[in-house]
DNA sequence: TAAATTAGTTTATATTATAAACTAATTTAT
DNA sequence: ATAAATTAGTTTATAATATAAACTAATTTA
């Protein structure tokens, strides 16, 4: 019965854990995109989004849509046990 | 469909979630027994206790066991309902 | 061609979490 | 008796985090 396991901190934080839960149900999406659905600032945002990279949770491509830049966020296998992880880790702590 | 409300700061904390996790299913319950379950530090724990009962989520009642001090804490109404409201902001964020 | 918008990034600041250091008393060992 | 260790915490300093504000660079619209 161990009770209270750790929380991945990297996970345990608002706006990162909104990005994974609507990235874990779609095939990609663009930063305005997610930057809409959560109500992030676009800084706020970028920010995040780096450190899901850098953790290896999601991939990031930046290319082009027209003329404008596009960063496109997908969800990685990494990411995706990661978030299952912690789902189960949290359910300890709720009734 | 209000997708991702905003998660209580004050109960989105690893170790404020715990003690609110154990304390929503006991009558009350000491310093000393939340330390031991939660694993806590004694500083740390006394922090976030502080922080709980300022938002009056919690209660706080400072006696003695034997000679030594004894701290006892117990969740409010307002911790309840506060409780209850982020567990089900959260589910949202969950598959 | 000036102003506004889009799509972001970088940087500075405020907030938070945490550990380390401390207080104050008690118990145990010498 | 007294020194060392333990208990039960609090206070304070520091590290980590989240967030907003300021910025870049280009595009579109008036």
């Amino acid at each position: 019965m161990d009770n209270f396991e750790p929380l991945d901190p990297l996970l345990h934080s608002q706006l990162r854990l909104a990005v994974m839960s609507l990235l874990i149900s779609l095939e990609d999406a663009e930063f305005t995109f997610i930057k809409e659905k959560t109500q992030a600032t676009a800084g706020n945002l970028s920010v995040q989004l780096d450190k899901l990279e850098q953790a290896g949770y999601i991939s990031i491509s930046k290319s082009f849509k027209g003329k404008r830049p596009l960063t496109t966020c997908k969800i990685t296998t990494t990411g995706i046990k990661a978030f299952e992880a912690y789902v189960t880790a949290l359910k300890k702590y709720l009734p």
